[in-house]
RNA sequence: GGGCAAGUGGCGGAAUGGUAUACGCUGUAGUCUCAAAAACUACUAGUCGCAAGGCUGUGUGGGUUCGACUCCCUCCUUGCCCACCA
């Protein structure tokens, strides 16, 4: 490695690059030891970085996947070199439908495409130079993977949380299995866009429902992109409202009751009728040939087209509301699911657009029951970006974040959010929080509930304004009376209720409970439907369980397992809602673990999202094979510091580990409730203005370009893009030009002043500017944007006659994380060492602030707001406001424009503008 | 229907309320060369002007401000996610 021998060679990635490559896979520099003890006081504390590990099925890695490993492995590097011991692993997800079904289209056996995708897919991530600690992967199709993936089955299984029912399933025709409720989009096999057809099979559920409130909770305790903790709030869909129960007015059916849940109670009134699902139990009890075929017909019809017009059949019963002993029919109708609440609901008309637009079209009556005060227009919700931030400080209070839903930032009055508003109430961050005018009219609430009560929030915060002496003054609690029911349809008051006429909104639902607790009880609801975990397919794990006819089911014992996914030739879906397996009774013939009568396995294989809701448990332990994780280990490395992927796992996957973590913790297994403290989704890489995809034709393979420019070149183009959370457009001419920001670097760095370098830094300023520059970005993730005041450091140093090796040294470390082969090069040229020390086991550089105090500013000077010239004064001038006036004044352009004008006030702001307003 | 993003040159994209278009790509001209490639230099939002400089410009229309891509309101457009969730 002597230094004149790369003097004024040409740079040339291939080489490079392989030679770094083995470098560090032999020194192990991306192994860290995980048995280390850390003092966790100190800067070496452990960094697990985690990315998503990818589905081995396609012909192979395209950008898109690079561009994501490459984001999250520049984290990783920007953290090693922050001191911390940073854990990379990497694996494959190689069970389930996805590489099952790209097999068969192969015409191979999946075990045997697995081992070709395993190659190929290894040898591809292994040429983006990522710092993956190579010796501890992870493949869930592999025994000592499985083995353990079905003894976490067992224990779910005997905590009870694994269970077995007959159930209405989702069923796919064309991938010849059931799939789980988050596996169907609008009716459709998210695999294959196949009508998805309803069966009643029994299957294998987790308990995921009984976590419902806990994975709702545990949102405001993560560090996560709030989208991503938006649609996992929006897909567990918890709805407080009430059950209430309407009697049949039949005699046949006496005592028989509907239930239906609302969450709208204060409604009841306007009920004009009832609708029952198609699929409603109590339908089989009407005999009405008119209902009969209308109910077949229904059940036939697909979720598409149901989704069209709704349509209804009078089921000939009527029943009594509970609070005015009305009596109303009760319909059947197809936009009613029976998925969700009762499968009944009563109907109001007069406001919900759906029961409106059926009423119209059957000729029902509407009632209206709700006042609503919308004329009041002086109640104005506001959005913006301070609220935003506020909003981030509110969540990291432990309290729920979401707009107009569970809490919000409402304005009264007044004609626009000032800052001084905004300022307050960002210092008193508490829901209730409140600010009123100099005047005493109240201007800002805080309010947290989905049904906004303002006249108690004012009180509390009245109070709370009044203990924490924040200004107000008087509130005029005549005008607050007016605001409070302001919001069309939730604020507003009662009409057309009877006794309970002029009663507000949000007091009615309450005082119906009270007053009829027989017929009315709370009631909260979920969407969050349990976990469908069995499929009918081959390429998965055999779930562990086993039937025996006098012992039920039993779980296949520890030592026993794993149970070995057989090698069979009829791999292929049946179709008949049974495994593969299930013709194979040298693998289904057993006996009970229990009685040891002859028994019969489980021939279903257990869903992907399984193997993927617990694999970051197993990276630290995949030496140990006694148990699925080791304690000692799992303390010191996790949970996840930091997780990337694709926003598109926002509920499967992301759900799914939160569940398996929380459950795993009740069983005493683990330590931690929440799986990723941190977890960042990256941007879509779009080719030619459109998602890259094989259908479209425009997939990017990652090969060619590594090829041709280098990974380096790959690795920092992707990075540039645009911000790693949006992605990009990726050009062909982008990578060219990389390339030849790399090899101007080798140029200026390994030709000229590497071999005579300076001793002083040409512009001390100019690096420390960049150091923090593009330390903050990376901290940000906006890499785009660290990379461009690389190139433009770049720029200036170019200029110079000679460069430091101090400059050299600190510019290779922070070009580190995005192109690690050609700084690792440089820094190894730089420093001729005998022994061989990393630059990705360095330390990052640190900007010293006492660089960034300019000696020279430019003041601008507009006059009204445009720009006329500019000025350059020394610091010390720049805190004179008036020295700073004179000086703008005398710039020749500026004369000109103030010619025949006079001043009227001028604006400084200290080093920065000076605006003069003038007529 | 609901939710979440986002609209800035020919293109990807920069801009704590303070010089809009950083950085890069593309394009044009030039240097070098027999020539090409590479490399290097200059220019590259529109418009008026010989120039100095001016005017117009961040999807639309308003507002707040000494000053707005940025904050507020209206409308338009696009992308993503969810969807007859009572």
């Amino acid at each position: 490695m002597s230094k004149l021998k790369s003097i004024n060679q040409k740079y040339n990635p291939s080489e490079i690059e392989a030679k770094w490559q083995k470098i560090w896979e032999k020194e192990k520099i991306y192994s860290p030891n995980l048995d280390m003890s850390f003092d966790f006081a100190q800067e070496l504390r452990p960094f697990y970085n985690l990315m998503m590990f990818p589905y081995p099925s396609a012909e192979g890695m395209h950008v898109g996947n690079m561009y994501a490993f490459t984001g999250a492995d520049v984290y990783g590097r920007f953290q090693r070199m922050q001191g911390k011991s940073v854990f990379e692993p990497i694996g494959l997800d190689g069970f389930g439908i996805h590489s099952e079904n790209y097999a068969i289209k192969q015409g191979m056996h999946p075990a045997e495409q697995a081992k070709i995708s395993e190659k190929n897919f290894y040898r591809q991530l292994k040429s983006i130079g990522n710092s993956f600690d190579w010796s501890r992967t992870v493949e869930t199709y592999k025994p000592e993977y499985y083995k353990w993936t079905q003894w976490l089955f067992v224990q779910l299984f005997k905590a009870g949380l694994a269970y077995r029912k007959k159930a209405p399933v989702n069923f796919c025709p064309s991938c010849k299995t059931v799939l789980a409720d988050e596996q169907v989009e609008r009716g459709l096999c998210e695999r294959c866009n196949s009508i998805i057809e309803k069966r009643d099979l029994e299957q294998w559920f987790f308990k995921i429902t009984k976590y419902a409130d806990r994975l709702l909770n545990g949102l405001n305790q993560i560090d996560w992109d709030e989208k991503i903790k938006i649609a996992q709030k929006q897909w567990i869909g918890k709805s407080e409202g009430a059950l209430v129960k309407f009697e049949i007015d039949d005699s046949r059916l006496k005592n028989k009751e509907i239930e239906v849940f609302t969450t709208r109670l204060d409604t009841l009134f306007g009920a004009t009728f009832l609708v029952l699902s198609p699929g409603h139990p109590l339908i089989t009890n009407i005999t009405k040939a008119e209902v009969k075929k209308y109910v077949e017909e229904a059940k036939k019809k697909t979720v598409i087209e149901k989704a069209g017009e709704k349509t209804g059949v009078f089921s000939g019963l009527y029943v009594i509301n509970p609070v005015n002993n009305e009596k109303i029919p009760v319909w059947i109708a197809n936009y009613v699911l029976m998925g969700y609440g009762t499968g009944a609901i009563m109907a109001v008309p007069a406001h919900d657009q759906r029961d409106h637009d059926f009423a119209i079209k059957y000729k029902l009556p509407i009632i209206k029951v709700i006042q609503s005060y919308n004329e009041f227009q002086s109640l104005i919700m506001r959005k913006s970006v301070k609220v935003k931030e506020f909003k981030k400080d509110i969540a990291a209070k432990g309290m729920y974040v979401k707009d107009y839903y569970d809490w919000g930032l409402i304005v009264i009055g007044g004609d626009y959010i000032k800052n001084d508003y905004l300022k307050i109430i960002q210092n008193h961050l508490l829901p209730g929080s409140w600010y009123a005018d100099a005047d005493g009219s109240l201007r800002a609430v805080i309010f947290k509930n989905k049904i906004f009560t303002l006249p108690d929030e004012a009180d509390e915060a009245f109070k709370y304004g009044k203990e924490i002496g924040i200004s107000g003054g008087q509130l005029d609690w005549q005008t607050k009376e007016n605001y409070a029911y302001c919001y069309e349809g939730i604020y507003g008051k009662l009409i057309n209720s009877g006794r309970f006429d002029n009663l507000q909104v949000s007091q009615a639902s309450d005082r119906l409970i009270e007053l009829f607790p027989e017929k009315i009880r709370k009631e909260i609801n979920y969407h969050l439907r349990d976990w469908l975990i069995s499929r009918q397919r081959y390429w998965g794990p055999p779930i562990p369980m086993i039937y025996c006819e006098s012992c039920d089911w039993q779980s296949v014992p520890e030592k026993d397992l794993p149970v070995e996914l057989p090698f069979i030739k009829d791999y292929k879906p049946l179709g008949t809602g049974k495994s593969p397996l299930a013709n194979h009774p040298e693998f289904y013939k057993t006996k009970c673990p229990k009685c040891q009568k002859e028994a019969k396995r489980e021939t279903d294989v257990s869903d992907t999202f399984l193997d993927s809701a617990w694999y970051f448990l197993r990276y630290p332990s995949t030496d140990i094979d006694n148990t699925a994780f080791d304690m000692e280990r799992l303390k010191k490395w996790l949970p996840v510091n930091m997780y990337i992927g694709g926003a598109e796992h926002s509920v499967l996957h992301l759900l799914y580990s939160r569940f398996m973590t929380m459950a795993l913790k009740d069983l005493g297994l683990i330590n931690f409730e929440e799986p990723f403290t941190q977890f960042r989704a990256h941007g879509l890489i779009i080719k030619d203005g459109a998602k890259m995809s094989k259908s479209k034709g425009n997939i990017v393979v990652s090969d060619l370009y590594i090829k041709k420019f280098g990974a380096d070149t790959l690795r920092t183009y992707l990075m540039f893009m645009g911000p790693f959370s949006q992605g990009g457009d990726f050009r062909d001419t982008g990578t060219g030009g990389m390339f030849k920001f790399l090899k101007r670097i080798w140029a200026l760095f390994s030709a000229g002043p590497v071999g005579s370098p300076s001793s002083v830094a040409t512009s001390p300023q100019i690096m420390h500017k960049t150091i923090k520059k593009v330390t903050g970005d990376i901290e940000k993730l906006n890499y785009n944007t660290a990379i461009a005041a690389l190139m433009e450091w770049y720029n200036f140093l170019s200029q110079q006659k000679s460069v430091s090796k101090e400059e050299i040294e600190v510019f290779v470390k922070l070009l580190a994380p995005f192109a690690p082969h050609i700084s690792e090069e440089l820094y190894q040229l730089l420093n001729g060492k005998k022994e061989f020390s990393s630059i990705h086991n360095s330390s990052w550089p640190k900007f010293d602030p006492k660089f960034l105090v300019k000696n020279e500013l430019i003041i601008v000077v507009q006059i009204n707001g445009k720009l006329r010239g500019n000025i350059v004064v020394d610091s010390a001038i720049s805190k004179n406001k008036t020295k700073v006036e004179e000086l703008a004044i005398k710039e020749s352009n500026v004369q000109n424009h103030l010619k025949s004008k006079s001043i009227k006030k001028v604006i400084y702001i200290q080093g920065k503008i000076i605006n003069f307003v003038a007529v």
